[in-house]
DNA sequence: CTATGTGAACAGCTTCACAGCG
DNA sequence: CGCTGTGAAGCTGTTCACATAG
């Protein structure tokens, strides 16, 4: 593929929550639904959400509206998560550990292959919880990313350490880097990156709350 | 204040960049920084850098660029981070725990002032690590709110209590939420919302991938 | 009659380019 | 000179309104 030129990236954001909200309605057993309703419970009107899906093909039946598995299948083919792909982590302290006992990445299509950390005490153990892993050491990301086809990892180290360990995981052969760290990570314009930034949040918040009733 | 009428909102959304980078280079004792420097290791513009802050005021020296110091101070007061504020959390799972031992909320201004979870053998505990808090149960979420003067809370509870939950946060006094749980919290219009769905994150680096090179 | 898909109008955001200040 | 602040231009994204299909 390649000829996603011309699609606002606004519309692929929230390609990811119709694909949410269609699964809640398959969930119920919901056959159909509208670009009304699909919009209403997102707080978007329903040309907007026409709009988007307009941009990836046509999947609407006029008179009806969605059919729900159906535009499940199709919005999972577009965002390339049909098919279980497998990620790494990169940290195994608080945030990392609660990545892994999160059950949502495996609903969604992701599996959590492997753990990776810096500190030697560490490397070796098994991560504990339901989803049990081995944490290995960094200098086996290479091998492991190979071997599984990994092509997507999380970085959860401390704010100091997280370039370097980017710049490894691109090395390793990592395209895509889903950060926590709060800093900007520098690599090539071959290489993806999203960040959370859990405190910036919280000052949107503020900044929201402080402009309406101070 | 009420005159944020006018401002882009992605601008905001870059402000709290624009600080914490700007926090780094204080920590590096960096005295100024021109909007060409902010920008660079940010991926934007110098122009954006420039339109950005000016919507918020004349905080640049003409020949010299922006006083470090300065525009961080100016920075967090228009965030409203400038004073520590209290915030809350709810759901004292695995992301609650990370939650609660993670450091850079009070880096930023916000402190984590009490914990609550539906779960009966979780109510009374401690959390354990560095900052120990009590555990309470929902029903005391008003008292405390007004006691501390709350106004933001994390969610972190199950996907399935989400909205329930949110509505006994804005019932107890609360006006902004950041939301973990993957759903669309339906709230009233004087109750902000700032979601985080990690899953969501993955999709999106998953589709960029798929887009360049398959 | 219901609901999609879409060109055209509109609104919002970003970039440009330069006047003006230290 | 270097660098900000800012109108004006240019571009991107959203909303409107309607032709079209079931």
């Amino acid at each position: 593929m390649g000829k996603s030129e011309n699609i606002p990236l606004p519309a692929v954001r929230r390609l990811s929550l119709y694909l949410r909200q269609l699964e809640a309605y398959a969930d119920e057993n919901h056959r159909t639904i509208s670009s009304r309703q699909l919009g209403e419970v997102l707080g978007l009107s329903d040309a907007q959400v026409r709009k988007d899906l307009a941009y990836f093909g046509q999947f609407g039946h006029p008179g009806i509206g969605y059919r729900v598995p159906e535009l499940i299948q199709r919005v999972r083919r577009i965002l390339g998560t049909d098919k279980l792909s497998r990620v790494l982590l990169v940290g195994a302290g608080n945030l990392g550990r609660a990545l892994i006992a999160f059950r949502g990445f495996q609903k969604r299509g992701f599996e959590l292959a492997a753990v990776f950390d810096k500190d030697p005490d560490k490397v070796g153990q098994m991560t504990d919880g339901p989803n049990r892993l081995k944490i290995w050491d960094l200098s086996e990301m290479p091998a492991i990313v190979r071997k599984h086809s990994i092509r997507v990892g999380i970085l959860a180290v401390p704010a100091s350490a997280a370039q370097q360990v980017a710049e490894e995981m691109v090395a390793a052969g990592i395209r895509g880097i889903l950060n926590f760290a709060p800093v900007p990570l520098q690599v090539g314009p071959d290489v993806s990156v999203a960040s959370v930034d859990l405190a910036i949040h919280l000052e949107q918040l503020s900044f929201e709350l402080n402009s309406v009733a101070p």
